[in-house]
DNA sequence: ATGGACACGTGATGC
DNA sequence: TGCATCACGTGTCCA
């Protein structure tokens, strides 16, 4: 195989013709991607055209991409090259994110579903339109526990909107999303009264004992 | 205002110096981007000029762009354009795909979690190792069901290794994942005792109608 | 007419 | 050496 310097020495006297502005107009412009035929053709060109093929190839890969980007990315309103790239930076980081978010917020559940080992009993306001309250509780699991827990909230008119429970080795853990106070002096009579619901032991030979489905 | 035009043909003569392979080479590798004040100056070269640095302050934001994407991406071996842009669609629609999942998981967890109206029990093995069994169960609660399924579990040596509950409206879900059966006739009793739990009916003037939070 | 966006060919660099 | 990638300036089209 004879090397393209080699042969680019001995067509040297033609460098002047390809180094023309004629030619590198020519090429610039229009390129021609056919091999010439007449007297003109030599190495050097068709070395210069494999170069410019391959990197229009490589453009075309990269451009295809854009394509590619262009057709996943949604709320895409200018399709420009550098558009695409910052609505894709801003996409990648959003929904790298929310799978964050989400990922917690799944392992939060998840811990949430456990109850304390120890007794436990929060109140706060969950939003504030309509005087939602959310109380969060963990105490042992016992007979009557759940009655007395109906009985604390009607003392106070409220009305529970939403109930969440998780049993784990005698304990208990509930969540309660509660509506309905006159104030608050309703939210502190309900914690006091929940309060005694949790801390009031079990009896003996207790209910929570048996239930306990651990070994 | 003079076109540019019109400039050309006025300094046609000097195009000679900025078309020169000196001039070119100059530009190309290390462009002189102060206004020149000497007489080799024209109006065609600053808007040449112009628009070359226009370009360069695009390719400047494009790869900037780049830059960003290759701080973001995780897992990203090779830093080719053409693989950050190729990593960054498989990222794309991996995220995509996680953040569905995500979100659809969370709503079958979401569903899961409240009691079906009419009782419900399913048994169904959870995996292949150790005889793992999932309980699956809603009912009317009532006084004492805890300490039936209990009771029902004990009956077979079954250990509980997770219990997950939810109340709502005065019905329970439940959902136990058991291990520890002698096989396959411990699950059949199983179901039976669980059977006869869940369908048991509650007692007049019952605890369940008691603890229903709802008015 | 003016600036923005794009494709193109080319020289340079690294493996 | 050849091959791939990059930055650059330029011509061209469009709004």
């Amino acid at each position: 195989m004879i090397s393209l310097q080699q042969l680019e020495k001995e067509v040297k006297p033609i460098q002047t013709y390809y180094k023309s502005a004629t030619y590198s107009k020519q090429v610039v412009s229009y390129p021609e991607r056919d091999i010439p035929t007449d007297a003109t053709f030599h190495y050097k060109e068709l070395a210069a055209k494999k170069h410019s093929e391959a990197e229009r190839r490589r453009r075309l890969r990269i451009n295809g991409q854009y394509a590619t980007l262009r057709t996943i990315l949604p709320n895409l309103v200018k399709t420009d090259k550098a558009s695409v790239l910052e609505e894709t930076i801003k996409s990648v980081r959003e929904l790298q994110k929310t799978v964050k978010e989400l990922k917690t917020e799944g392992r939060d559940r998840h811990k949430c579903e456990f109850p304390n080992e120890v007794n436990e009993l929060n109140l706060s306001y969950s939003n504030g339109d309509g005087g939602l309250v959310k109380a969060t509780l963990s105490c042992e699991d016992k007979p009557g526990l759940l009655s007395d827990i109906g009985r604390a909230l009607s003392s106070v008119k409220a009305t529970v909107l939403k109930v969440e429970m998780a049993t784990v080795g005698g304990r208990i853990k509930c969540e309660l999303l509660i509506q309905g106070f006159k104030g608050n002096e309703g939210m502190v009579i309900l914690k006091r009264a929940l309060k005694i619901v949790i801390d009031k032991p079990s009896l003996p030979g207790n209910y929570g004992k048996k239930i306990c489905f651990y070994k």
